[in-house]
DNA sequence: GTATAAATTGTATAATTTTGCAGCCAAATT
DNA sequence: AATTTGGCTGCAAAATTATACAATTTATAC
């Protein structure tokens, strides 16, 4: 079924790249897309996917896809090296005892993940967006030495 | 609120460990526990809580944590009052004008929500993640009037 | 090609979830 | 003490989503 494999890869693509929060919504760019059917449809489809619908910081709901790092299920927890594997990383600036590191787009998690688990004591904690990470950086503690303990841990680091 | 913060970690617990398709499983749930409210309610606490809906292997829905927990569940699952003596909270370090606490994965939020809602003044203000709070100090506040004053809010800060 | 089985879909409806509103209560303010 | 403010909740209605059923299409076997 050819048309049905197309349509669920549209609708992949349009709720990792759209925060759309109800089924009407996804219906509708869908048929931008050019896929016509009903909302039945549509719910059948997103079972399928596995899709999630989840609360937003924001206050509303957006459906997500089941390998979004944040609702991801199971998962066999990737190690160190696999994730090094990863090349989302582009850069870092520091300003006082603050780092911010910027990744490709959906990157910054699973890089921040990275950073988290291999408890650097020069960094106290990080928190991720969707390409972009904080860390705040322990007293005392030069760019240099941050850097250099990172490059331990992310790829492409320098 | 007490109540409504204990109905919250109760409704943590119930959800990475059983799995219920809908709101009114939990419902049932959460009265078995001893907790008494609506439909209505329980909607606004899973919106709160970032719970997300998602379809399963087996072709149901199941109630899923923000981080699911779920499928890294120890192997002795604790009982819901065993787990509701145990807070989130793990650590906190300071640098500069900030603070770092360090929590159990998925509590980071619903903790900086009791301090966000507690209107510290020392504290201006919170940002979480997963497992990660960052938290700006007043100038001139010291880590330990920051500590005292948290004390109050987040259980086991001392 | 025809027949049979399986998959897909729309319709209509049932089931579920979200939300506006008003009441209540506790904490803060005057 | 009285008043204001803000959070929490239930109720009921609105909004949204899932599904039984029947029809249709597609795949498979003969």
């Amino acid at each position: 079924m050819k048309v049905k494999n197309d349509r669920l890869e549209a609708l992949r693509m349009i709720i990792s790249s759209q925060e759309l929060g109800s089924q009407d919504e996804l219906l509708e760019a869908l048929k931008k897309e050019g896929f016509q059917l009903t909302q039945a449809t549509l719910s059948r489809d997103l079972k399928q996917l596995k899709v999630a619908k989840a609360a937003t910081m924001r206050g509303n709901y957006v459906y997500v896809l089941p390998n979004d790092t944040m609702y991801k299920r199971v998962s066999t927890p990737r190690s160190v090296h696999e994730m090094m594997q990863v090349p989302g990383f582009l850069s870092i600036h520091f300003s006082g005892n603050m780092g911010v590191i910027k990744t490709r787009p959906g990157y910054a998690s699973s890089i921040a993940y990275n950073i988290d688990n291999n408890h650097i004591d020069e960094i106290l904690g990080t928190i991720a967006g969707d390409d972009t990470i904080f860390i705040v950086i322990k007293q005392g503690t030069t760019k240099d030495e941050v850097i250099e303990a990172l490059s331990e841990v992310v790829p492409n680091m320098r």
